[in-house]
DNA sequence: ACAGCCATGTAAGTCGTTACATGATTGC
DNA sequence: GCAATCATGTAACGACTTACATGGCTGT
């Protein structure tokens, strides 16, 4: 359950309306920990009837409301219990690398194919992370600034270090994956070439 | 859904019961894709309803039986459309990376803690990992000795090339997430040392 | 009038976790 | 007789996904 934990923490900033913290989530946490809007919303209904954040209807428009939320106490101290317990870290689930212990049912172009997705992916990735490193180091973002704001000077340097230490670790497992992919190209372009060697054609297992 | 195609993976080695399946998942795939055997029983169930496996039942003892579980040609051709198929990966969601973002939360000490349980982890995983591309590489375990009986020779070097490609990415990954460890705890002994010498005693967020 | 963003949800279904439950066989 | 291992499940619950649904406000 890190979904809640991190809606607790992004209102230790301010208090924020769902959509705004739904819109938090996508300029940050995101790529951290996914969630769309249709957990959050629910999530914080939760959350209120658990007394862990208090929300203040606020008229919009003529006739619409929405709901403001702010951290209780009891909120906040979940949040510190949260960030004392070691969780234990959750079972490896990596679809790409499974599969990639059986793209020898495909053909070496599909084999290629999937590992060039794989780079691009984490290139993305990288890119992402990287300016998010950069914007949290400068303190460039909206929500790092009022967060510092809220907390005493003698913390700011502990507060941008541990994000960003988080996030650049997200970096070098970008790059990781990267160097994963291109070496499973060379790979299978090793692959191909003793295969161009053995002129006999395969008729074995399964190949489409 | 990785699941299924895991125990269709298992099944081109040679027909297994459910128990088998778990006993080679908790052995090999476990450790890219974890499943415990309460999902993998119902699961080859559904497989058996939809025809990409068949089932003949043993008997075991007296009045007990045993379902042995084996690959058709539809479950064969399943396979290999799903090994072409590019899937999307998906999107991040870690929990120790998010809540190391918000350590600030916590004392230095939970910090440390943390990094160290991290890394003591990783280690675990990597020795595993280590073990396991040794046993492929040299072919050692009973499982791809015979899948590769079942399969050309000229198609040898492939399967286990892939299976060895992919286990030595966890290893590498192990090692980052042990790296990102000890950086991670070399930076918290750097904010204590700043800590120190700022004698004045902080009182503004919450921190137990 | 319409686009685009603000704003908030529900509903159905799948996937995964944890605990519970039962019984058979093998070897000591 | 008992422990370990073989063997197969169910049940309840929680997390997550995908799609659907509604309406308001702002600026052109």
């Amino acid at each position: 359950m890190s979904l809640r934990h991190a809606l607790l923490a992004l209102l230790t900033a301010r208090p924020m309306t769902g959509y705004e913290l739904a819109k938090q989530f996508d300029a940050s946490v995101t790529y951290l920990w996914h969630a769309p809007h249709s957990q959050i919303y629910p999530e914080l209904r939760r959350l209120e009837s658990e007394g862990l954040v208090t929300a203040t209807v606020v008229p919009r428009g003529m006739k619409a409301v929405k709901r403001n939320y702010s951290l209780t106490e009891a909120g906040q101290e979940e949040l510190v219990r949260w960030v004392n317990e070691v969780q234990e870290l959750p079972q490896t689930r990596d679809a790409a690398y499974m599969k990639a212990t059986y793209f020898e049912f495909g053909s070496y172009d599909n084999a290629l194919r999937q590992f060039e997705a794989h780079f691009n992916y984490y290139a993305d990735q990288k890119r992402f992370w990287e300016s998010h490193v950069q914007d949290l180091a400068n303190k460039r973002t909206a929500l790092i600034q009022t967060r510092l704001a809220n907390a005493s000077p003698d913390e700011h340097d502990a507060i941008v270090a541990y994000k960003v230490h988080a996030y650049r670790g997200l970096v070098d497992r970008a790059r990781a994956e990267m160097r994963w992919a291109r070496e499973g190209i060379a790979l299978v372009k090793e692959l191909m070439k003793h295969h161009e060697q053995l002129p006999e054609s395969p008729a074995g297992s399964p190949r489409p």
